[in-house]
DNA sequence: CCAAACATGAAAGGATCTTTCATCATGCCC
DNA sequence: GGGCATGATGAAAGATCCTTTCATGTTTGG
């Protein structure tokens, strides 16, 4: 049941490489094919691995502009975050949304293709959400480090 | 040079799912295996996909605590965003790092097993990074959206 | 010490990849 | 319009890869 070093090693190498033939990973994890197919199904099965997917550059598909948005709420009843969280699980711009401790209740992540898409988003479906008291706007200036690999 | 409509639809599967086969991958998109191997490939040689990663559950690698942390410098000058920057790349902790216009000057995501890691994180590397005058920190009570796709 | 349970690598048939090639569509210049 | 260049397409085929089977080896627990 847990992981020991060649499990560590298929994780790592998919992590950066998702795409890995089997051979190939067998090659770099020092097993045969076989073994290595088998481990990676169960690291599959066994939900050590929740999916793989295509990184897309985001200015490819016009979606440039990075923004994080602080969120109060009006009320902090079980219903209201709950209203919250289903309209934001709805919001296909919304990439992130986190429930924090601190001056915000919610941490949103939001990619959108410039500051006018942002604003209308912000002015016309942000503040509408439901409960939402007060936004606070970040607008990325920079990208230093975006979705980094898990390090273990 | 632009994307056409079997383009788009390529990228949003292997978004949805990075380790469909070639073949697979043509049958969704209804061109042949060949003429969807050609599009892929130049797809990622073109740099709309950046890469293909696998996700890995964060609990099952003992990085179950995801924190968000706000960062003011000492002074706003360019060697001071450098070196800061450079010390937050080598760390592997942190998974994002932006520049961000508002009350911060970064706003960081950082994944540990729990939170006394933060917490000798934090006193022990983040506070001591280059120009660091003060960190405003926001633990993730609920991970409502991770890392969703790119909506195009 | 033995037996059961499990993990491993070689092997092989079946599926897939990746290139080649002939064909067809498109745009462009004369 | 005619002719030509450019580029995209699907079928085909050899090379590669996947996935299962099986015999062997290794660990576990009694």
């Amino acid at each position: 049941m847990p992981l020991d070093r060649i499990d560590v090693k298929i994780l790592r190498a998919l992590q950066s490489e998702g795409r890995l033939s089997n051979a190939d990973l067998a090659e770099r994890v020092n097993v045969s094919a076989a073994t290595c197919h088998r481990r990676t199904q169960r690291l599959f099965e066994e939900g050590y691995v929740s999916g793989v997917r295509a990184v897309i550059a985001p200015r490819s598909v016009d979606l440039g502009t990075l923004v994080m948005v602080g969120v109060v709420l009006d009320r902090s009843t079980p219903e209201s975050f709950a209203a919250f969280e289903s309209a934001v699980v709805a919001m296909k711009e919304i990439l992130d949304c986190n429930l924090v401790a601190g001056d915000f209740d919610y941490l949103l992540k939001i990619r959108v293709r410039d500051m006018a898409d942002f604003n209308t988003l912000h002015g016309q479906r942000l503040i509408t959400l439901p409960g939402v008291r007060q936004t606070r706007t970040f607008f990325v200036m920079k990208e230093v480090k975006d979705n980094g690999p898990l390090a273990f």
